[in-house]
DNA sequence: ATTGCGTCTCAAAGCGCTTTGGAAAAAACC
DNA sequence: GGTTTTTTCCAAAGCGCTTTGAGACGCAAT
């Protein structure tokens, strides 16, 4: 049945192509009812048959092989284009081994993937990729783990490249991935010198001893921080910053005004709280994301505390389009690196490891501003 | 070279499975080696001679054909679970004309993408892809028009459906998809009663009538409203929602406290404060997201007037992990549904559709909690 | 012994593309 | 003019799977 649907299709191909060779009357109006002849796709081998030309030199010619003359390359894409011709995916996969495709694979039990952070990422990767041919996959959860997938996607090919999202402390993915072979980069890194694996990062050890720093400049000696969960690496790095920049000053660590945990309005609140309350509270305040602040605000509110009068605040600004640190009141003093620029030059990087087989690994670590604003002042006496 | 390597690898393999045959002492060892041998990945061919039976029938066995004795079939699949055999997806496709992938395009330059409501979605959604052995693919922004992508989609068949989020009024992708015969689902709809395509969409309409009612009933006769884009569909049913509710107490609709726009922390508070400003300010304000909360809250304190009781608020909770409504202070008076939830039920009803390809366009309608908290008071006096 | 019917298996033909290894025609050299 | 080189093209062989159509076998019915 669909057999014979699909010959008539091509009969009426046929027909098509002669009226419009021909500059018949009916052209046009065939033309659009050949719209309507919906998903017809043209493969390879018609095209070659309706240019008088075997498939090899069609294939070639629109691949930009240099085996086929100017010419023919001219006519083979003026009339491909003509037809709307497309090459089937697929097919071409098959025959290349390359799926044109990166792998993102998000754990759905962790908090990663609920992050809105990932849809601003992925948006700048992701337009990278459409600009370059490539499709990006998605695998969220399910039963099967994250290294399974990997590994399935080495396998058959399915992709020809993954970034890892998210590094975790001792993060086994890397490993793993190296040892299938598959090319990936991480956004994040293990540890500073890293060099096995590509990666891009921001350099959140050294913003937040700047941001620290600069709160012990104001005279602040007892500085809080709520921080993401505390075997994400980005948390990890931003805590040595902090405690960095504190023994530096000599100020002692104290672990009652420190927090890790989910980056959630809610969890901001609670923490800040908490830290608020006791005795000897601190009087300025690092927050590793902005998705805590409007929780952390609402309980200095509610305090009845004045941010950048008696208590400080510095959040770190990811840049997501919904939550903007200088329109609140007071403007927010923030480390700022944009997570969807960061998502787009990921992408390029990982498509550069993808052509160039073995260059070299990138190692990219952008330093992060830090925006002083309004939330920031020196301590009271 | 690669050719070289290729029949080396072959050749151990086979070395391999001769060891593991004979239980030789060595295989342990051996058989880790092979775990070293990164990527090797078996074909079907090579597995039916391991198994002296045809591809044809290895290939039915692990797909579950009855032609194959349930021994044979049993045999197979413990022996391609052992030697890792995954048949190669591109293979699979072009053999089967099935891609075994969902598509979902975003457009860049709209506020869609980078609303974190997406990730959300697709979260759900993708488990339900993942325990079917479906992909995601994604398609964000670049030169290509959504349109075009799905044409391109339709085309090699790249994907066996895809889902449209983000209706608007007018949408053109609903037409051009059903031309295209590409199986598609819709998150939301156009018009109520349409039933030319399948969709899954929240009760907007029913869900800001109830709330505007519970807001008249509790005396409030001056209500604002912050809402999303006003050519989204779901931002139109919702204000229809609202305005309907209104003219049934004979409460006149006045533009001055009325919004639209995007759904930012920013906007919520600008738009509050605008709102607030009236001269004959209203004593009750619906929101169309919970990130046009904080900001909201923010414009609401500024003015030193007190939630819940100075005005009532009641917002539009897509059930965001970052963001929950009874956690604020005081609690959030909400219209509630999980966006996670639909985007697992828009999936699973996707794929339904691509199985029973002519069966009935499902259309489902999602009736909105409206949970009553601490927000919403009766009108003061 | 022949036929008929299941059951189990296979050889071979695609799916639509790329790519190898020439071959024919055109151009350039001696 | 004959030989080499370059240009331009092609036939055919894959890529790894599914699927069609049919063969081989055992067993019951004729």
């Amino acid at each position: 049945m669909a057999s014979i649907i699909k010959t008539v299709k091509q009969i009426f191909m046929l027909f098509v192509l002669q009226c419009t060779k021909s500059n018949f009357a009916l052209a046009t109006i065939i033309e659009s009812a050949l719209e309507m002849c919906h998903s017809y796709s043209m493969n390879l081998k018609e095209l070659a048959k309706h240019l008088n030309l075997s498939p090899t030199t069609v294939s070639r010619a629109l691949n930009g092989y240099p085996e086929v003359g100017a010419e023919t390359k001219r006519r083979v894409g003026a009339e491909a284009q003509r037809l709307g011709y497309q090459p089937n995916p697929h097919a071409r996969r098959l025959a290349t081994g390359r799926s044109h495709a990166i792998g993102h694979v998000f754990p759905t039990d962790r908090t990663l993937m609920i992050d809105p952070l990932f849809s601003d990422f992925v948006a700048g990767a992701a337009e990278i990729y459409a600009a370059h041919g490539f499709e990006v996959m998605l695998h969220a959860g399910g039963s099967e783990d994250e290294i399974s997938v990997y590994r399935r996607y080495a396998q058959g090919g399915a992709v020809d490249g993954v970034v890892v999202l998210g590094p975790r402390v001792n993060d086994p993915r890397i490993a793993v991935l190296n040892k299938l072979k598959l090319p990936f980069i991480v956004h994040g890194r293990l540890d500073e010198h890293d060099d096995n694996y590509a990666w891009l990062d921001i350099d959140n050890r050294g913003a937040f001893q700047k941001a620290t720093k600069l709160l012990t400049d104001l005279g602040h000696n007892r500085i809080g921080i709520i921080n993401g969960l505390e075997d994400m690496t980005f948390a990890l790095h931003r805590k040595q910053g902090y405690e960095y920049a504190l023994r530096d000053k000599g100020i002692s660590i104290d672990p009652m005004i420190t927090s890790s945990g989910l980056m959630t309005e809610e969890n901001g609140y609670r923490q800040t709280k908490r830290i608020l309350q006791i005795a000897n509270r601190p009087t300025a305040l690092l927050l590793s994301s902005m998705l805590l602040v409007s929780g952390a605000m609402r309980a200095i509110n509610e305090m009845g505390l004045h941010i950048g009068k008696d208590i400080s605040v510095i959040a770190h600004d990811d840049g997501l389009p919904f939550l903007n640190a200088e329109g609140l009141v007071p403007s927010l003093t923030t480390t700022r690196s944009s997570i969807r620029a960061a998502g787009s030059r990921v992408a390029e990087l990982l498509l550069n490891i993808i052509t160039d087989a073995d260059a070299e690994k990138p190692h990219e670590l952008w330093s992060v501003d830090l925006i002083v604003r309004g939330s920031t002042g020196s301590v009271r006496v």
